[in-house]
RNA sequence: GCGGAGUUAGUCCAGCCCGGCACGACGUCAGCUUCCCAAGCUGAAGGUCGCGGGUUCAAAUCCCGCACUCCGCACCA
């Protein structure tokens, strides 16, 4: 229910923990996934395979981690992904200096000027520390990325601050061979690093994180010719645009009141709407809040956030951005690769809308939002979709004598390669029923005496405690039914 | 990075002031018992007391440094 029950669940049920823990130099901000989190993962990754990627035909990369300096010059992260920062030399206090000269003198240096400028202007003016007076170090860039070196010459090369720059670089051959046509989807799933000042919060705000991104590629002169608009016309979407109020609209009147800016961003938002819907979070609790100018990248023309509301506040999941022509043009000029494609025989450089989606974060709202405390049968349960249950279903038996660990162990050899099947056979059958509960099994199938004469067993389900008596010859299309992905 | 509070078994924590065998609960495992919703009994495993250094005959405890976690500030492509 809150972010100290989670955590403590994602301790104790194997969902994660600290990266290398058991050494002292471990830094923050770095994260494992246990079994049950990979389970989770792996689910929830499928799930936005479905209902993203195969429904509107995108195409799947998987780039490196990896990429060279030069994709860096091109995107503008190698200038404008770095603050500049001033230390005091007496307390070693940091401060953003562009923001802290604008502050005490009103002189405002833009954010990625040279750094020298920084300096003359602390110099001239007499800037200094507000909270102790001592004076500054020279100002530095603190670029966010992490740097890396290549071969034994230590070629400089950069670990890739957001997925989406693979699928930027690989888009002209992806248009050669894959024979698509305007808008075309490319998705990706992947890490990406962070040079974080200060992660906190172990899955909110981590040094290196799964992203899931799309990127939109579409002509600009026809943001408003999409077909598979009708698809999503009467979806609801709560939009919090130009004031601090959440509107609950039907995609159509968004788009007829102007809340949205055309067909194209609206389907992709209610694709979003109707993605998070399935994995269990509360879209009641959800908006898609627009940025201002100051909030928004430095790549972006348009974003709109979606955030769902946690018990830590509102928590950005997506950043939906639309990013013009700002990569490919770039990318074009630095490489003199050709990014142009024909649309209805004419040359256009596409535009794309990105929705870039942060599967951490998204991890954490799920079991947020699934967990509960049920008081009156003492019990915590994570009412998981039975589809990104990380087990789907306990195989127990009742006792173990009788012949009845024999015979559940033949059961649970009929499912356990088709199924997230966990094999039980010890301590007390409430006991048992609750730890499976607590990590999200939506099912339990228990052998009892009954079973040895008429083959047939009992089925729990999670949230209701309710038990039904199936065959055993039933169990395989009685699970495939109710874990089946929507 | 700054300020505050912390770090002891898988989890929660006592012990620290005042140095002398690291306490308890939950959980886990095995056995017995019951046999459909965390019962009970018996037993067991599990600790470099965050890391490093110092003081001391002796350090979880006192001193110094560092790391990490949480809260606040700042940062957040």
């Amino acid at each position: 229910m809150n972010y100290e029950q989670i955590i403590q669940l994602a301790l104790e049920r194997g969902f994660y923990f600290p990266s290398c823990e058991i050494y002292s130099d471990a830094s923050a901000g770095f994260w494992e996934y246990g079994p049950s989190g990979v389970s989770l993962k792996n689910k929830f990754i499928e799930l936005w395979r479905r209902e993203l990627v195969r429904r509107d035909r995108m195409w799947e990369i998987d780039g490196s981690q990896i990429m060279s300096q030069s994709v860096f010059t091109a995107s503008g992260h190698l200038s404008s992904f770095a603050d500049p920062i001033i230390t005091c030399q007496k307390c070693k206090s940091i401060f953003r200096a562009d923001k802290l000269i604008a502050e005490v003198t009103s002189i405002v240096v833009p954010e990625n000027a040279e750094i020298e400028q920084f300096d003359r202007v602390i110099s001239e003016k007499d800037v200094r520390c507000p909270k102790c007076k001592g004076s500054f170090d020279n100002a530095k860039k603190f670029n966010m990325m992490f740097k890396v070196g290549i071969g034994p010459q230590s070629e400089a090369a950069y670990l890739r601050p957001e997925t989406c720059q693979s699928i930027f670089v690989d888009f002209p051959r992806l248009y050669k061979t894959m024979r698509g046509r305007l808008p075309i989807g490319v998705a990706q799933i992947g890490k990406s690093f962070r040079n974080e000042i200060s992660p906190r919060q172990s899955l909110l705000r981590l040094r290196e994180f799964y992203q899931a991104e799309i990127e939109v590629f579409c002509n600009p002169n026809k943001l408003n010719e999409i077909d598979r608009f009708s698809e999503v016309e009467n979806t609801e979407i709560r939009l919090m645009v130009d004031d601090d109020t959440i509107k609950q609209v039907t995609c159509r009147e968004a788009l007829e009141s102007g809340m949205l800016p055309n067909k194209l961003v609206t389907y992709y938002l209610a694709l979003l709407v109707e993605f998070y819907q399935k994995t269990g979070i509360d879209v009641s609790k959800s908006r898609f809040r627009k940025l201002g100018d100051k909030e928004k990248a430095f790549y972006a023309s348009v974003a709109f956030d979606f955030e769902v509301e946690t018990t830590i506040g509102w928590l950005e999941l997506v950043a939906c951005n639309y990013r013009s022509d700002y990569d490919l043009k770039n990318h074009e000029n630095i490489s003199k690769e050709k990014f142009e494609v024909l649309d209805d025989n004419i040359k256009v450089l596409p535009h794309v809308f990105e929705l870039s989606m942060g599967i951490d974060r998204s991890l954490y709202t799920i079991l947020e939002h699934s967990f509960r405390e049920d008081k009156e049968h003492d019990r915590v349960v994570l009412s998981l979709k039975p589809y990104l249950a990380p087990i789907h279903v306990g195989i127990l038996s009742l006792v173990k004598k009788d012949g009845l660990a024999e015979k559940t162990e033949e059961v649970f050899s009929k499912i356990r390669t088709g199924y997230d099947a966990f094999l039980d056979h010890s301590g007390a059958i409430g006991r048992r029923y609750r730890r499976l509960d607590e990590v999200g099994a939506p099912f339990a199938v228990t052998i009892d005496h009954q079973t040895l004469q008429d083959d047939t067993v009992t089925i729990r389900t999670r949230d209701s405690m309710n038990q039904e008596r199936i065959k055993i010859s039933d169990l395989e299309s009685h699970l495939s039914k109710e874990t089946r992905f929507p």
